[in-house]
RNA sequence: GCCCAGGUAGUGUAGGGGCCUAUCAUGCAGCCCUGUCACGGCUGCGACACGGAUUCGAAUUCCGUCCUGGGCGCCA
């Protein structure tokens, strides 16, 4: 029967296992098999000339990264790490692995990224790529969980739509039939008619595309957004929801994903306090001190301007009151305001993590807005038509699943965040 | 999309006109080795992205193609 290698102590007596070949150090008379499954490493010592021939004979012919069985005695000895290693009465090759490897699992010899994400399968095989895994798995739960505990049901919208859905980016057009069809590019549309359904509290975490040709270490074209959209409930609200997801899933890692972290050398630290909230006026002040280059109200934010105030701010923060103008059609203006309105950024010291805003619920003001934006109201009018019908007031975010693990982790790369990255080159695996 | 830097054994690299029959590490194969934990020692195997040009001579210079990384823009 076989158990996980991380239940195999210097208490136990026998064990088997099944796990791959991580390295093999030969000594002549003595030789040891480091072997690896998801939960931990064990040496395997084989004294050749005690060891059963059939063992000997098996292990000649084994390579590194095959899948082994192995069944013998524990003993506890310090010279072993873990302070245990097995000492084999069989040792079967399950399923041998071709030599030369397309990469060095044990990280002897460093990999490019490319090819690591070429042969994602065997990268992952690394301890410290699992571990991103692992944390991004707990942090899926954990977000799960707290919006299940919080009263959100789990929708899912189309990813298939048939028009450009908030305009402000590229999408990838699909043959749909006889039809021109796109990916979508974020749920805001499909999330806001389930407020008009009446489902008050809804959120989705699936994938968006987008089709920028962007080539950078923080955008893809398929990443995975957080979403989440709520009925009366304003900006405010919204913004509250966003932290309190934000410090729960760190807390959750830094509580459930130890080993994981140890692997990735990374000190976790929980944010404790409420983020400071500034308004965009006040970080265009804060990022004309620090940048070279003008910048004035009504600019978006550059990514020089974005690191200036991110330097200065020093940890998760948000800008509030956005000029309506360069933000979606369907961010509430301030009543007393109109041309700045009630959209908000998460911010983290390296990059943007979320938006959100309460909405326009008011069918007039909604199609004023997108005419505003040069778009036709025409082609939105399944959109449009649930606000005709008693819409009520309602705010949201997304938040890209990707930037928090990335950010969390401090990953150079937000391919790194994901199994199998779609950027503007890649397409496999 | 614009700009910059690259492409050398399976992997990661050195080498920037002749010292290249191309360096080192790792890997693989063989031999030696009974406490390794990046085991060690010896021997061997294995590569200049592709096409063209310049030159007496090109891994090295130039042009084109393909591929890759990064910065910016756009975007989340």
């Amino acid at each position: 029967m076989r158990i996980p290698i991380a239940d195999v102590t210097p208490e136990t007596t026998e064990a088997e296992i099944i796990g791959w070949v991580h390295e093999v150090r030969d000594l002549g008379g003595l030789a040891f098999y480091i072997i690896r499954d998801r939960t931990g490493f064990l040496q395997v010592t084989i004294v050749k000339k005690k060891a059963p021939e059939t063992v000997v004979e098996a292990t000649k012919e084994t390579s590194r990264e095959s899948v082994v069985r192995v069944f013998g005695t524990v003993k506890a000895t310090e010279k072993a790490p873990g302070g245990r290693e097995l000492i084999p009465d069989t040792f079967e090759i399950i399923s041998k692995a071709e030599s030369p490897l397309p990469l060095d699992v044990a990280e002897k010899v460093p990999a490019e990224l490319d090819t690591r994400l070429d042969n994602r399968f065997l990268d992952s095989r690394r301890p410290r790529i699992n571990a991103i895994f692992q944390i991004r798995s707990n942090i899926t739960q954990s977000i799960n969980d707290f919006l299940f505990k919080e009263g959100f049901v789990n929708i899912t919208t189309p990813k298939v739509v048939a028009a450009a859905t908030e305009g402000g980016t590229e999408l990838f057009p699909i043959a749909y039939f006889e039809k021109e069809a796109f990916l979508n590019q974020s749920p805001q549309l499909y999330k806001q008619m389930m407020m008009a359904a009446g489902f008050e509290k809804v959120f989705e975490i699936a994938p968006i595309f987008r089709a920028e040709e962007h080539n950078t270490t923080r955008h893809l074209n398929e990443a995975t957004s957080i979403d989440v959209e709520f009925s009366f409930a304003d900006h405010n609200d919204a913004m509250d929801l966003v932290e309190k997801i934000v410090i729960q899933a760190y807390e959750s890692v830094s509580n459930n994903c130890e080993n994981a972290l140890n692997t990735l050398n990374v000190d976790l630290k929980v944010p404790e306090n409420r983020f400071p909230r500034i308004t965009y006026s006040e970080a265009i002040d804060i990022a004309a001190l620090g940048i070279e280059e003008d910048i004035s109200y009504g600019d978006d934010l550059s990514t020089a301007a974005e690191r200036a105030i991110g330097d200065e701010m020093g940890e998760h923060y948000f800008i509030t009151d956005w000029p309506t103008s360069i933000k979606p059609y369907y961010a509430m203006p301030f009543e007393d305001q109109p041309e700045i309105c009630k959209a908000f950024d998460l911010m983290h010291p390296r990059m943007e993590l979320s938006s959100g805003a309460q909405r326009i619920h008011q069918y007039d003001l909604l199609v004023e807005q997108i005419k505003e934006k040069g778009l036709s109201p025409e082609s939105f009018e399944f959109y449009l038509k649930p606000f005709r019908y008693g819409m009520p007031p309602h705010a949201g975010w997304g938040l890209g699943m990707e930037r928090l693990i990335m950010t969390m982790l401090n990953l150079p790369n937000i391919r790194e965040a994901v199994l199998f990255p779609r950027d503007r080159h890649r397409l496999v695996p």
